[in-house]
DNA sequence: CTGATATCAGAGGGACTGAGATGC
DNA sequence: CGCATCTCAGTCTCTCTGATATCA
């Protein structure tokens, strides 16, 4: 529907199948109660144990401001726990619970299965071949993103 | 820096890889103070002829909501028209002025100089590999995306 | 009456900014 | 003192919803 003069740059591209995915992906977390910024917090905590939130707020890419209030929701629901860190105690230490990792398996299955309805016009060879060249495309030099 | 237990997900290397796009074609626009509506309705325009609003909407992916702003902007700037359709008088006729084809003319260079800022990483046949595998993806069986 | 068109006000989510309080 | 950490309030941009007025 959109016009040739865009409709085969790259940038557009991106940007559409992003929102596709995107959609894809919040539909499927928000059918059991969930968001992004969850699944991302859960993930990184499982990942990387107990950490400050200045440590999960990278790992999880999401803002330090936004991660106040994604920790504050999910310790409501007892997926995670936070409490201060008594070697510094400007820090919290947040580690996710036993609920927690079963939320996030399931998360995870979810989207297991969005990745298949997401990639589902493209073979097995090409689904490869398109993270390889999304992973390259971001890989970038010195510095890095943001 | 994400962890690896989404790092990898296309679902997630896509809005990474949207993300760093629009950032490129956002500031490329502002630089010249222009955003992704102005462009997307001007080249709509270019490709279309004059066209109503409703027709205009859809070809720029621009929601008719949001067209109505866009178009009140890039008339103030006199490069487009709007003027009443005498044949239906609910509908705008909108059509591109010579001072908005000179506009488009320049947002065209500086866009294409940000494809290749953006696909900088990819060789030439990777690019076009990459453009393949984005338009497969977007190819979606009957009813199409929205 | 119905449906289409344009307009307007506002919601919603995601990423970010700036300022503060506290402790190292 | 400078710096790090957490918190809070609010901004920005893009997309979309819902309602209204007008006309075919």
């Amino acid at each position: 529907m959109a016009t040739r003069r865009f409709a085969g740059q790259p940038s557009w591209l991106l940007t559409q199948a992003a929102q596709h995915a995107h959609r894809l992906v919040s539909d499927g977390l928000a059918a059991v109660d969930a968001r992004g910024y969850h699944y991302r917090v859960l993930a990184a905590l499982a990942d990387l144990g107990p950490a400050s939130q200045a440590t999960l707020g990278p790992r999880s890419d999401v803002h330090p401001s936004d991660l106040v209030a994604t920790v504050n929701e999910l310790a409501g629901g007892e997926l995670v726990e936070r409490r201060p860190d008594p070697s510094d105690r400007r820090r919290n230490v947040i580690s996710i619970t036993p609920a927690g990792r079963r939320r996030l398996r399931r998360l995870d299955r979810r989207l297991a299965r969005v990745q298949d309805e997401l990639l589902a016009p493209l073979s097995p060879a090409e689904r490869h071949e398109l993270t390889r060249l999304l992973a390259k495309l971001l890989d970038r030099p010195a510095g890095g993103l943001r």
